[in-house]
DNA sequence: ATTATTCATTGACGATTGTCGATGAATAGA
DNA sequence: TCTATTCATCGACAATCGTCAATGAATAAT
């Protein structure tokens, strides 16, 4: 019978052995979820070049005029700024039949915050 | 025949008529699709707790530590891992026959970086 | 009212993704 | 060498995603 081998995860506490007690992530599960979306919305490189698009804007930019700068049906677009919308990385505004999308400048500073959750303490 | 109506797009100059000149993405299509990559590396809530627990380790964790927290089996924990390791968001280090991840903590600066290229100018 | 325009929604499709079980490569102990 | 263990890879499957064409809802001009 061959002996059982052990892993030897670092502990903190320095002591070279396997660390029995080594810890789990501390994010719940709901919460991973939570940023995973937010992520997700992120995720694809249509939505990114929309989103700088807004950003190189000063201004709210109505949807025809993004559909221009795109290779991809107007739906397609539609689609893609509901996403960015419910992530609230870009606000809407009605101005008669014209919808006027803006980013959210907000979320610039989130960046740093997620990042600071996920990978410390 | 009805008159061709235009929208308003908000202009830098404050003309306050139908933007012509309204800017497209700045970014390239290239550089999209590396943002999205990296984005999409942190869209599965699985992935955002391995780093959260590599992140929550002072040391270095083997896989079999790893997969012990998580519901899943251990080809599926591989597969994330190749993931976070392509996107360099964890290194990797060989000790016999264990593998231990360890998180990149440079990666943590790369955020308000990558914020700040999509979201301004 | 009728017509034209903008934009969101729907249903459908291929492609990609997360997961699994099975297998294979590499290493260490007997 | 033989056996046991760890971990990566493969093939397969259901679910999700990006895209499209078609349709619908809302608004404005005639």
């Amino acid at each position: 019978m061959a002996q059982k081998r052990t892993c030897t995860t670092d502990c903190a506490n320095g002591s070279g052995e396997c660390c029995r007690t080594d810890a789990g992530p501390k994010l719940s599960r709901g919460r991973a979820r939570e940023y995973a979306g937010w992520f997700k919305a992120l995720a694809d490189p249509t939505r990114i070049r929309i989103l700088n698009l807004l950003a190189a804007n000063r201004g709210a930019v109505c949807v025809c005029d993004i559909v221009k700068h795109f290779p991809i049906g107007q739906p397609t677009i539609s689609h893609h700024l509901k996403i960015l919308r419910d992530t609230r990385f870009v606000q809407s505004e009605r101005r008669g039949t014209f919808m006027y999308y803006r980013v959210n400048r907000n979320c610039l500073g989130e960046f740093p915050n997620a990042a600071r959750l996920i990978m410390d303490v």
